[in-house]
DNA sequence: TTTATTTGTTAACTTAAGTGAAGGAGTGAT
DNA sequence: ATCACTCCTTCACTTAAGTTAACAAATAAA
């Protein structure tokens, strides 16, 4: 478990031994289980969340309805807008399946980015690469209709499709649970 | 001009004159006539943009077709993925206004976060509130009906809608030109 | 000035997503 | 085992966006 998260650093900066340890020694990791709320609307926590096992998703509860709208799976990163502007939450966060977590708090990352600065570079290139990536996932959510929005999904993460619930996805693609249902028998007959 | 470059920078950091005027002295500012394209698809180039005045915009063609996604007006910061990623890009980027712009060359960035620290922090600063800030403009995107993206445009940047070419308004908001001109008729019968 | 070209609007028609309702399968609780 | 609840699918109907085409207005080019 704790090679995951050395070697998801290691992509971004080269830690000596010493670092490592006092990195794992913050012992941020936690047990999660399916249904449980991260993060409430409103709510203004000051944790962020890296994935090492499960799915955990940013969700709205618009008119009544629940709205999902990001996914966060093992590798993933995810830091609050509430953390970023101190400021309450738009949005839930909430664990889809049984997952494992590295949660840290803001005040705590920035004792770390004083102690190694190497850090706060790290911290740097990761969000610069998930916003220039963010920017093409939107682009593409735009330029694409719901179908092709799916059958993009099923290349790019087929895996999703399996582990998630179809309502879920649905607001993720941008659609009603019964157009996604609707769009699936399309395609489906299409192959066949 | 210079002082809005120096306004924007104190929001994350504070400078001392050497700093200002080290970064002055880099002399970055470039006048660009409207239509111009800064970036092309498949191109490689290490620049990042800065917009002092005026509008850029990210497009796409695809099957021939403009595909506007994003605009950049005052005081807004855009690198490229091909940039971060040091790959070809995804998309083109042009002028839609003669503007002034802050044009820097990623090895030049590397250079004055080497030199000054304090500008590094201001990078990850910055790239982690545009990426918040970018997750609840996609989530709102999904959650919102074409005509509601529209309604909510014109209460958050009224002035883009006068600035820019309603084709490429429409792409922005993920429809055609001729649903956008249907749709503002349809607003406006309401309103009177 | 005249001629193209681009841009925005309108209209008729097609297609697909939204809506409301119903029913079945699966899950969990009592 | 029964009941309640959630989740998914299906259907009929409504609504709005996509499509194709035509045209007027504005802009750029000859």
């Amino acid at each position: 478990m704790k090679d995951i998260l050395l070697d998801f650093i290691s992509k971004y900066i080269s830690l000596t031994e010493d670092e490592k340890n006092a990195i794992l020694s913050l012992d941020l990791f936690r047990s999660v289980k399916k249904g449980t709320v991260l993060l409430k609307e409103g709510q203004n926590s000051k944790d962020s969340f890296f994935v090492l096992k499960g799915c955990i998703r940013i969700y709205y509860i618009i008119e009544g309805e629940e709205k999902t709208t990001a996914f966060y799976t093992e590798m993933d990163a995810l830091t609050p807008h509430s953390v970023i502007n101190n400021a309450p939450s738009d949005y839930f966060i909430g664990c889809v399946e049984d997952s494992i977590l590295l949660v840290s708090n803001s005040d705590m990352e920035a004792e770390i980015n004083s102690k190694f600065p190497k850090f706060e570079l790290m911290c740097r290139k990761l969000s610069e690469e998930l916003l220039a990536k963010q920017r093409i996932d939107f682009d593409k959510f735009k330029t694409s209709s719901p179908e092709q929005r799916y059958q993009n999904l099923l290349q790019s993460r087929p895996d999703l499709i399996q582990r998630v619930p179809q309502h879920q996805l649905a607001s993720f693609l941008g659609i009603k649970p019964q157009s996604l249902s609707r769009l699936r028998g399309r395609i489906h007959e299409k192959r066949s």
